[in-house]
DNA sequence: CCGGCTTCTTCAACAGCGATGGAGAAAAGT
DNA sequence: ACTTTTCTCCATCGCTGTTGAAGAAGCCGG
């Protein structure tokens, strides 16, 4: 069962077989998507390059032939659907009155959605450089520019650090209470815990 | 200078010659301490077992006669030097009041000592029962003990979300701020975040 | 003193991992 | 028809954690 596709280069699928090169753009799209789905339901270190490429019907080296390394493989899968931008600046035009409860319930919807993907961040190899870059450049330094008053980037990261810990004890540790508790719960419990951040002091 | 030491087996350091058997209990320790070192200042997976060994300057399936496997080393490296308990119970002795403040400062205080070992925890390899089985028995339950009211358990795990970010942050990521802040600095932005979850609400 | 015993140590090997280089096939360009 | 570009597979590398078996090294009952 294992060796069973040789040499068929997928021929059949016809839908858009005119325009693009070969199969090429169709291999990226499967190990884009193998890699998604074993990348945001298990941890980075668990899931092996060669396990998506089965996932996908494709050779290992593959993988490395479109994206480079594993690493950058599961950056370009991560890389669409979680990026925090948007929606933070949505919910920081409203006003600071009662932003903390939409950011966390914003934060947990968005997790509830993909899965512990983006906390996977956390295992992937290397050094924390790349990851950090990413928080802030994503997250953190916006957060700031909406904050007034002194401290506003230590303040912001403070923040980070909060939201950083419930998703661990939730999607990570899945200490009981966290794991459990609703979305709404959760935004009644840990949001008065943000908001004084939020304020100017 | 790789293959140096051959057949040496101790022979000299005569202190405490007699009483143990062989060298057995010598090389048993140093493989613990060359863990401890290498595990409290770089991650779970970067460090190798045949890292330690060579630091230990012995064979690397010695580990595994000792030890088992590395998790097994982990956790026995991980164990005597890091444990919570009497801090937490000695910083809760003291009262309800002003207490997150103390657990901050004791906190920030142990990982300032015992560098991101704990932190290592987060990746050690496996599902995280394991993890979530230590913290909730070295720590959430004995602080939901000392809280009154309703939702103890939960509010304890809350805490230790809060705190898990911190640490997250500070020796994880190194969030700039957190990483670059005095502990007493975090204490006086973090302290009241946490206060709220001790007292009775 | 000597075999037997337990304990410690070493060596060689295994399967699995991420990654690489080169050969081959097949479409596209000329 | 040819070259070029793109894609695919294969064999292989060095590394990891782990295992099994064989070899020294102390101890103990005869």
């Amino acid at each position: 069962m294992e060796k069973s596709r040789i040499t068929l280069t997928m021929s059949e699928s016809g839908a858009g077989r005119r325009g693009r090169w070969r199969s090429g753009e169709e291999s990226r799209r499967r190990i884009l998507d193998a890699a998604r789905a074993r990348f945001t339901s298990h941890g980075y270190d668990i899931v092996t390059v060669r396990s998506i490429a089965a996932d996908a019907g494709v050779d290992p080296a593959m993988i490395h032939y479109f994206f480079g390394s594993k690493d950058k493989l599961f950056a370009a899968a991560l890389e669409g659907p979680v990026s925090p931008r948007g929606p933070l600046d949505d919910l920081l035009a409203e006003g600071l009155d009662g932003a903390a409860a939409r950011i966390v319930r914003g934060f947990l919807a968005a997790f509830d959605e993909a899965g512990m993907g983006p906390l996977a961040l956390l295992r992937s190899g290397q050094p924390p450089e790349m990851v950090r870059e990413y928080v802030e450049r994503e997250f953190t330094t916006r957060l700031a520019s909406h904050l007034q008053g002194p401290d506003t980037a230590l303040r912001a990261q403070l923040i980070t650090a909060q939201l950083l810990g419930l998703a661990l004890a939730r999607y990570g540790l899945r200490l009981p209470g966290p794991a459990t508790a609703s979305p709404e719960d959760l935004v009644t419990w840990y949001a008065p815990l943000i908001q004084p951040l939020l304020d100017t002091p």
